[in-house]
DNA sequence: TGAAATGTTGGGGCG
DNA sequence: ACGCCCCAACATTTC
């Protein structure tokens, strides 16, 4: 027996880091041949509870990385309750004189791990934590001045005059397990997704969460679909994005390997990667913004949009999230969303500047439903982008850029095609009516089986007046 | 990673 | 030939 395997054996914590390729953290866990102790804990405050799209996502993904560590001859423990308990009493049980994980940057998950890492170093551990779920760090650019970016342009060029993103390592080809295992939970017992009713039935047909999947999806944009990205990643009618955020949010494959994977593709032209690999550095933005402002989800980045007043129309709010506004790219965003926990980037746009702006809603109900709906929620992308649409984010767009959902369906999805998957009930509706049924002929509606009012609902307000209330009450707050 | 309102220009019909 | 009007098409400003 070699000394290595002799040396005590390393806990590695699991988070949203669901996979064994460019794993830092399980790396430096089973360097050597060390017997390294998987654990996921299910913390009850700390990063609070995952939307409920998420925790079918969670679930799927754990399941399938539990059988890979398994083949690879190691065993994850899962435990619910206080990570700093739970670590201490794993160690404990199988002699652990390390723990290792991957950092996390939301401003829960870091408060949390800094406790930990204090804490079990005052008992005499050795704790290293490992960057790898994100490009860089959040603090790694500075301005001139020293302060954090605010405007996306010079943070990309910053990022793209130094862009050294480490190689993504290898998977570890087998990882050796304690002598004394530590009794786990099951992940019946996390009680993820009930089943009850089964509203992740859309999900499945679309999804295969996990490691492998995620490869598989990154090498099919690829190979597939990369060098069109520029030209149609703004029609939600076509396969045109890479669809890497799920599998990002959890940690199932990292940036950098997205990263390398998309700029090292011979068959990928110039404009098509760099279009791209900038979509990637925005996630990187966002998580540079939430580092330098934590409450990032709950507090305009501008303060002047504190006194805005919004609405509180609640049964608008329901009919934007079930889909029924009457604005026909809205509602199929929206029901895309309930249905396959995902929705379109260009739509998710279109469906906040209606929800902000048209219903006046605030943001924050908006980032909240899709926190709970999006199998892709995450905490900085999420917050930053609604902030982006509202106008108080940073480099947000204007507030008094109003998308007009008419004009855009028609833009982007001109044949109508998006619509008629998500809104069955219109697909007979020809395409120039498609996106405003309430101006179509009463002879086409009637054609098309459509009965405003009864198969599907007239405008919830009307596009024009809604505008116009938006803007005179963003005068108010101006000054 | 908008849209609408307003301004400008230039070609063609026509008296 | 000329001025006038109309109106796309495009550009600029404004919200």
């Amino acid at each position: 027996m070699n000394t290595s395997t002799r040396s005590k054996p390393a806990i590695y914590w699991l988070r949203k880091d669901l996979r064994i390729a460019d794993n830092r953290a399980l790396w430096a866990a089973s360097e050597n041949g060390r017997a390294v102790v998987p654990v996921y804990i299910r913390e009850d405050d700390g990063n609070g509870p995952l939307g409920g799209a998420q925790e079918w996502w969670l679930e799927q993904s754990l399941k399938q990385l539990m059988a890979r560590f398994e083949k690879l001859g190691s065993r994850i423990i899962l435990k619910s309750g206080d990570p700093l308990q739970i670590l201490k009493t794993i160690a404990d049980e199988t002699g652990a004189e390390a723990v290792f994980w991957n950092r996390r940057y939301d401003p829960k998950g870091i408060e949390t791990d800094k406790k930990v890492k204090a804490a079990l170093r005052d008992e005499g551990f050795k704790v290293e934590s490992f960057a790898g779920q994100i490009l860089h760090e959040p603090s790694h650019f500075k301005t001139k001045t020293g302060g954090p970016y605010k405007v996306y342009t010079p943070f990309w060029k910053a990022f793209s005059a130094e862009a050294h993103v480490p190689l993504p390592l290898d998977a570890p080809e087998r990882l050796n397990s304690p002598s004394r295992q530590p009794e786990s939970e099951t992940l019946e017992d996390f009680r993820l997704y009930t089943g009850k009713p089964d509203w992740a039935a859309g999900f499945r047909e679309l999804w295969t969460p996990g490691e492998n999947g995620a490869q598989e999806r990154l090498q099919h944009f690829i190979d597939e679909i990369a060098n069109r990205y520029a030209g149609e990643r703004d029609h939600p009618s076509v396969d045109a994005t890479s669809l890497m955020s799920p599998f990002l949010a959890l940690g199932e494959i990292s940036p950098a390997t997205i990263w390398h994977a998309v700029s090292e593709a011979k068959n990928i032209d110039d404009t098509n990667r760099k279009k791209f690999l900038q979509e990637l550095v925005w996630r990187d933005f966002s998580y540079h913004l939430l580092f330098h402002a934590p409450d990032l989800a709950t507090k305009n980045w501008n303060g002047r949009f504190d006194d805005f007043e919004w609405s509180t129309d609640e049964d608008a709010y329901r009919a934007w999230t079930k889909g029924q506004t009457g604005y026909p790219i809205v509602d199929a965003g929206m029901r895309q969303l309930w249905r396959d926990g995902w929705m379109h980037n260009r739509v998710r746009m279109i469906a906040a500047s209606f929800l902000i702006k048209d219903l006046m809603i605030d943001w924050r109900r908006g980032e909240e439903w899709f926190r709970d709906t999006l199998v892709d929620a995450d905490p900085a992308s999420n917050a930053a982008s609604w902030q982006w649409v509202a106008g108080c984010g940073a480099d947000a767009a204007p507030f008094f850029r109003i998308f007009n959902p008419m004009l855009q369906g028609s833009k982007f999805d001109p044949d109508g095609d998006y619509v008629r998957r998500y809104i069955p009930e219109l697909a007979r509706l020809p395409a120039k009516h498609i996106h405003a049924p309430f101006e179509a002929p009463y002879a086409v509606l009637k054609e098309a089986g459509v009965e405003l009012g009864k198969t599907y609902p007239r405008p919830l307000v009307d596009h024009k007046k809604a505008r116009n209330r938006a803007l005179q009450a963003f005068e108010a707050i101006k000054g």
